[in-house]
DNA sequence: CTCCAGTACATGCATTTGCATCTATATAAA
DNA sequence: TTTATATAGATGCAAATGCATGTACTGGAG
């Protein structure tokens, strides 16, 4: 039968049944230990974060929402108010697209700026402390190779 | 100069880095082709099958909701309203616990048996596609060796 | 016994997410 | 040009989640 009950043989499947198992407990641990860091520190939560760190990585034109919910793997209708939210405080402001009236291009404002360094410290000693300190440089290449397959869905 | 231990390299942190984005959009991206399956198929999301899966295992007792809590990771609450639904569906039932009045005991029922007996097919396929596929037994032994690492926060 | 801190579970209310659909503009074909 | 189709983004409504707190019971101290 299967792995769940005892009677599998196939120990490639049961492998990927492993991996896929831990890899979901080991996001959600670590991602719980990260959010939980930011809270304490009276911090936004990690996705905004995300969107800061891309907006300022985009420079002065922005990004397009659609360009960032391609980065960020975010609903359309989620990301939409998403940014509806830090903008309202005042982290990021939305600009009407020249080129396409139908768009628009979200920029990070000083404010955003300012909060995306001041969240930095926090969310790298929680990445350290959840992740890096538990691994040795040479495995977590290895790791991060594998999961780069993974997320490409390449061999 | 380093913010942690004297031993750990500005590489290695970055080896972690690596290591957490990856392993977060790893998980959101196979995560959602399972999910994705599992509607396609119109059957419940995965959480139920997690539920049904280890009822079935805690035999005739079944389980008492903070085990099961503790067992999957989920808040109190959101466990409770889960099996609320669960239970709407018939695939479980509460039933009053002899030895302790504020508790109970969850059990699976036949429908609910029944469920999760046709969820895995399904469910199997989509993490051979998401994952298995992708990786050689070997690298999934290490890889899930060192994910079973960070779940458990050793080194 | 009474009292009280702790545990098990539920629930009201606010926030967030999911789904379907809507508006507006763009693009391309006839 | 007109018309159809596709794309960008917003939004109403329902479902799920987070947070705080409530109720009920337990188990131990006095």
């Amino acid at each position: 039968m299967n792995l769940y009950n005892g009677w599998m043989t196939d120990t490639q499947e049961e492998a990927g049944i492993r991996v896929w198992t831990r890899l979901v407990r080991a996001k959600d641990m670590t991602m719980a230990g990260v959010e939980r860091a930011l809270k304490r520190a009276s911090l936004p939560p990690l996705v905004w974060y995300d969107v800061l760190l891309e907006l300022e990585r985009a420079g002065d034109e922005g990004l397009r929402p659609f360009e960032l919910e391609r980065a960020m793997l975010l609903a359309q209708y989620n990301l939409s108010r998403l940014i509806d939210r830090i903008e309202a405080a005042g982290y990021v402001e939305r600009q009407a697209c020249l080129d396409d009236g139908r768009g628009q291009r979200v920029l990070i404002t000083p404010a955003g700026r300012s909060l995306r360094q001041s969240m930095w410290p926090i969310y790298r000693q929680a990445i350290h402390d959840q992740v890096t300190r538990h691994i040795s440089g040479e495995e977590a290449a290895l790791v991060a190779e594998t999961l780069e397959r993974l997320i490409r869905g390449t061999n």
